[in-house]
DNA sequence: CAATGGTATATCGCATACTATTTTTCGGGC
DNA sequence: GCCCGAAAAATAGTATGCGATATACCATTG
């Protein structure tokens, strides 16, 4: 963690102690190194980390407030837990936090702006392919982030970065089978395309087909049986 | 600031230190007490309170997190300044998150859940007539508030709560003139009564105007010329 | 054996002090 | 008068220590 002589007289430390501190626990809650409920002592961190307790303390706060861990005050803090009411109320706001993103997407109708779906997109269904579960889950979540970001709605890509923290925590604990992440995988594939194609009724659909899936949907948006129209069907 | 020995001695000390500083900060933010580009140093606070920085400096941290104040690293920090651009994504992403709250609530269609928002809206008119331009902002974040909360989304609460200190500073600092808070305190009303009859679409658009304005609309919902409609119309 | 109370331990909240960096100030050269 | 650089001041980042509180453990009692 401490760094070398020659860091330090480059100047490279462009991040804190707390910084690097945050980064590196919130990494470990997102890769399921940290379990929902574990305990998190400021003192065995520092230790761990060999810095004091102070940026440590700065770190869980952020962490706190990004809703990744819960501090009981003069307690110890924990990594949240998320129940099954939570988890539902949470895929809910996703899908219209997402419903708003895709559907600037559309009416930008940008193919640079596309371009970063396209390559995460890609990334994760390599990811699938060699097997690589965690990698295949970062770059969902880089996909949905792209999305958000290429809104042109800075407001809303700040909001869904820092919430897209909780939809990450939720991905590792649910345990999802590979063959549903393959579908996954596939729809956000399908999503581009409709995105290009400007169908945005559909988008709708799809997007919530792909978030709510099967939580037991509380905001299902009115859909045609037999699954989800493509741009190929149109 | 500091405790008497008394509610030291009986154990009172509810709030820490940092979550009274932080309130003190945000309240002084909101009330226009503090303005947008306000340096803000952690030392004179600390002095000002009579505590010491490491207080001051979690309050910080957390009012940079509900995206009230600008950290910048090794420098002092500032109250943020939001520039035209801004405050349009602001007020779509808001668009959109009470389009989805108010949603929820007309499908609950639950009279002891609306309450709130009516005595909200109640106490919102009241000020306005008082000449209370800072209890109508009050007032008015309070209602949108509870719309969030009486939603049933737990998470689109949380959410909302945080971000909507965002659209109070918003509201402070762009001095809308009075006849305009009067149309405001009349949509509210307006926005129960839909709600209460179950007029999903009327609400959307209610809402659309009610918060897009006139910023220069970038998602306005399809509206019929003449004004919104209300209950009374249909 | 369960419930209660008390003591010990674990852990955090805050104050203080020191260090590193940035910002400001100010004097000299052009 | 203005730019540049160096010294000075301002300011945040971190370490350490103490006191306060919560938790855990154990004994005592009904």
């Amino acid at each position: 963690m401490a760094l070398s002589p020659t860091e330090r007289a480059i100047g490279l430390m462009r991040q804190s102690y707390a910084d690097q501190v945050y980064n590196h626990i919130k990494a470990m809650i997102l890769s399921g190194n940290l379990r929902q409920g574990d305990k998190i002592v400021e003192d065995k961190i520092a230790k761990r980390f060999g810095v004091s307790r102070t940026p440590i303390r700065e770190a869980l706060t952020r962490l706190q407030l990004y809703g990744l861990v819960h501090l009981q005050p003069r307690s110890y803090a924990e990594v949240v837990t998320i129940d099954a009411s939570q988890a539902r109320d949470i895929a809910d706001l996703r899908f219209h936090l997402e419903r708003m993103a895709f559907g600037l997407l559309v009416e930008r109708n940008d193919a640079a702006t596309i371009e970063p779906l396209q390559r995460a997109a890609a990334d994760a269904r390599r990811a699938l392919d060699g097997g690589d579960r965690a990698g295949y889950f970062e770059h969902d979540s880089t996909f949905h982030i792209a999305a958000a970001e290429g809104s042109g709605n800075g407001e809303l890509a700040l909001l869904y970065r820092r919430f897209e923290n909780k939809v990450q925590l939720l991905r590792i604990a649910q345990e999802v089978p590979i063959e549903r992440l393959e579908i996954y995988a596939q729809q956000h594939f399908d999503l581009i395309d409709l995105v290009a194609a400007g169908e945005r009724a559909a988008v709708d659909e799809l997007l919530n087909v792909h978030i709510i899936h099967d939580l037991g949907p509380r905001s299902a948006v009115a859909s045609a049986p037999g699954g989800y129209r493509t741009v190929r069907d149109s």
